[in-house]
DNA sequence: ACGAGGTCCTGCGAGC
DNA sequence: TGCTCGCAGGACCTCG
């Protein structure tokens, strides 16, 4: 599933693919995945336009295009963005959303089996807003450890349901909350505000090496996550404790707990390392 | 302010 | 084999 990194690699791959080509055609399959914009003026703002760049934030790809439109794609659970130079198979082809068409044959491609994701078409101004209601980029300078420790201090939540809060922290997901909860020795379903000052220290820390490890590696593939070039993650090969509950620990072989309490996601996490 | 629960969507695996 | 059912979940919503 999408988070930061695997939209990172998305955006890396697709760059040097599709900056500086014009949409040649656009063409959109189900418009159930639409927010804030129609089918019609979706597909007249995609063609013609020229694509001026590919930027990311928090789990949003932003295409950004000549005309002033951004083209925001946030892949929900099963949604990917590719640069394709050849058809995808059939049983591939049916689950694309957005097929743009651009100059000298390449495609740029919106794939998703289940629809969770949501395309949007916003102006330089709705953008802005936009993006101001997310929160900082936890690889960004400007998530620093005391603006970290005043959104914990204001929160009695659950510190994972904080974690994956986007307005609190952009981009982090179920699977890197896991991991980085993990990682610092915090138990997931401890009050934000209870946490330590050295706690929240490492959180930080951990959340910024967990997400520059998993950008290094292209992404996380638990079931459906591609590349922007078809091919799967390594990131998989790291986890701790996602999808591995019932497992032992493997900092303590203790067996590692899996509940579905906090907000209805998997929580995996070891009750003996992690308080 | 916060937790609980519903909604969107489809593939998949379990159970019969 | 073929069906029904529950589950997966990121973001957003309502309700208490």
């Amino acid at each position: 599933m999408p988070e930061l990194p695997e939209v990172e690699t998305y955006v890396r791959d697709l760059r040097p693919r599709v900056v500086g080509r014009r949409i040649v055609s656009a063409t959109l399959s189900h418009s159930d995945i639409l927010s804030g914009v129609t089918k019609a003026r979706l597909v007249k703002r995609l063609t013609g336009a020229r694509i001026s760049d590919v930027t990311r934030r928090a789990k949003h790809a932003v295409v950004v295009l000549d005309n002033s439109a951004r083209l925001v794609v946030q892949p929900g659970m099963t949604g990917s963005l590719m640069a394709i130079r050849k058809p995808l198979p059939p049983d591939e082809a049916r689950y694309i959303v957005l097929h743009a068409r651009l100059e000298r044959g390449t495609a740029l491609v919106y794939h998703d089996v289940r629809r969770i994701g949501t395309l949007r078409l916003l102006d330089e101004p709705a953008w802005e807003r936009f993006s101001a209601a997310i929160g900082p980029e936890p690889l960004g300078e400007e998530w620093t450890l005391e603006q970290f420790v005043a959104t914990l201090g204001g929160s009695r939540q659950a510190i994972k349901k904080l974690l994956m809060d986007q307005r609190k922290v952009a981009g982090v997901g179920n699977i890197y909350a896991n991991e980085a909860l993990f990682l610092a020795g915090i138990d997931p379903s401890k009050p934000a505000n209870r946490l330590t000052e050295s706690q929240a220290g490492r959180l930080r820390r951990e959340i910024r090496r967990i997400l520059a490890e998993a950008i290094a590696a292209s992404g996380t593939t638990f079931r459906d996550y591609r590349t922007g070039t078809g091919e799967p993650g390594n990131f998989q090969l790291e986890l701790l404790v996602y999808g591995r509950e019932g497992d032992p620990c493997k900092a303590c072989g203790t067996t590692l707990t899996g509940t579905h309490t906090l907000d209805a996601r998997i929580t995996v996490f070891c009750h003996r390392c992690q308080r």
